[in-house]
RNA sequence: GCGGGCGUCGCCAAGUGGUUAAGGCAGCGGCUUGUGGCGCCGCUAUUCGGGGGUUCGAAUCCCCUCGCUCGCCCCA
């Protein structure tokens, strides 16, 4: 077992895992249908200038964590980091614009070449969001509720919605040179990332982890107060916009977020549950990108849910309440039946019996292993099965199948309960026993 | 890229220099050729992530390496 093993930060869904992932796809597609966005499927491979272009050469998902490597005929590709450049560089190729706005949701595995740890591999998973083609505040208010009510759908209390707004370029370039100057003669107060950045990205020093740097901000110029009149006018309209759907945030001074394109509404949605990696969902405003990458000027917004870090939310707040929405989503499907059988006719019979119904709409487990009764039950209980349904030589003879119910509470009190005859050559009344006493699987 | 913690069976582990590496769970087989929850019995690591060294003797000490994990940076 030393040689195949996975690469580092990739992870293996096992069978016990997927009905989450599963249940929360499916939510997240019937939200989306609801909403009237539809689908979007990019390739997992690009070329490198795509993001370098899109996501900011200065930045770190571009300057040290992707995944790129010459191909054979020595183009530079890259697995994506993220899903807005993707989607933006499919839609311009595909002239989706000419046909109006266009509301698109994705979902996939992302790579980024980190260092794994808590909620964060190299492969991991996002769902998003864009809304391309509208600047109205309306749609900023709309996509945030998107994700928050997705989230709050799949069980999520707890949750934290902080906004801020980066304003346009223009305001950004007068706060950056306020900033700059103000923290040039303290340099010596900050920590040594924030020095390095104070060149290359100053406005990454406003959510500096370091308590010194953050203690020191207090006293620095306020993004808010470079803002342009358009611009406040702009934050207080989306914060209208959410206050009518109750929908709870805090401003944040300090987001600024760590890709280039955001302009304008910033926000994350995070849990105080997650650790270190504690944001569950980042996006903004990206009302320059478009043209960035060759398109005309369009405005647009989007987000991203990281879906392991949501899974890990989940299933803390499954354990916290057991009996909880976000519990239930986790569930696993147990079959129907579980078919015992032994005997050669009996085998061929119980085969014939188990695609019956299956194409009834019933889950079957059918034993294939021609072992002792005792075991194939043993096995049958295992399964979480709520019925066995039992084939033998006998119930060949007899033309009668034996139906037995799982649940051990009936074993002795109730017989007739219990277990159950039925012919073997209709199984209408088999599938009838089974329809009218039909219930939930046991075992969650 | 930089720090901390950890690597003994599929999983959880005891063992911290002395001759056969506890135990539990799961799995398989039996008690019980055709009837499941319980019980009892048996089986399942020539080997302790890998390599090298010290020693009469190493899972236990030293060096190197690989892997996992948590954190920093950054992000979902």
């Amino acid at each position: 077992m030393n040689h195949l093993k996975k690469l580092r930060g990739m992870v293996d869904l096992l069978p016990e895992q997927t009905p989450i992932w599963q249940a929360i796809e499916s939510l997240a597609r019937t939200h989306f249908v609801r909403a009237g966005i539809s689908e979007i499927r990019t390739p997992l491979l690009e070329a490198t200038e795509l993001f370098s272009k899109g996501i900011g050469e200065e930045t770190d998902v571009v300057g040290k964590e992707m995944y790129s490597f010459l191909d054979r005929g020595e183009r530079s590709c890259t697995l994506r980091p993220e899903g807005t450049a993707s989607v933006i560089r499919a839609v311009l190729e595909n002239g989706l614009l000419n046909k109006g706005m266009q509301r698109l949701w994705y979902a996939g595995p992302m790579f980024r070449y980190e260092r794994p740890q808590a909620g964060r591999q190299r492969q991991f998973h996002q769902l998003g969001v864009e809304f391309i083609g509208l600047n109205q505040t309306r749609s900023d208010a709309e996509v945030i509720a998107l994700a928050w009510n997705l989230l709050q759908d799949l069980g999520l209390n707890n949750l934290e919605l902080e906004i801020n707004s980066l304003g346009d370029e223009e305001d950004r370039k007068t706060f950056r040179s306020q900033l700059v100057n103000w923290l040039q003669s303290r340099e010596s107060a900050l920590d040594t990332d924030s020095q390095k950045r104070l060149l290359q990205n100053p406005l990454r020093i406003l959510d500096s982890k370091n308590s010194q740097t953050q203690a020191l901000l207090e006293k620095a110029p306020k993004l808010h107060s470079s803002l342009s009149k358009e611009s406040q006018k702009r934050f207080a309209s989306v914060q209208i916009h959410l206050q009518a759907l109750d929908i709870p945030f805090k401003i944040n001074d300090r987001l600024v977020r760590g890709l280039d394109y955001y302009d304008q509404t910033a926000f994350e949605i995070t849990s105080p549950q997650l650790g270190a990696q504690s944001t569950v969902c980042g996006g903004g405003r990206y009302n320059r990108l478009i043209e960035q990458l060759g398109g005309p000027p369009t405005p647009a917004i989007g987000w991203a849910i990281g879906l392991e870090r949501l899974i890990l939310l989940i299933q803390q707040i499954s354990q916290e309440n057991p009996s909880g929405k976000a519990a239930l989503l986790s569930k696993i499907n147990h079959p129907d039946i579980f078919l015992i059988n032994k005997g050669a006719d009996a085998e061929k019979k119980a085969l014939v019996i188990s695609q019956e119904l299956r194409a009834a709409g019933f889950i079957v487990e059918l034993d294939c292993s021609s072992g002792a009764f005792n075991k194939q039950f043993k096995r049958a209980n295992r399964s979480g099965a709520r019925w066995a349904l039992v084939i033998g030589d006998d119930e060949m003879r007899t033309g009668q199948i034996r139906l037995k119910n799982l649940d051990h509470s009936l074993k002795q009190n109730d017989p007739i309960q219990n277990e159950q005859l039925h012919p073997l050559n209709n199984l209408e009344s088999l599938m009838e026993s089974l329809r009218t006493q039909a219930t939930p699987n046991k075992n969650n």
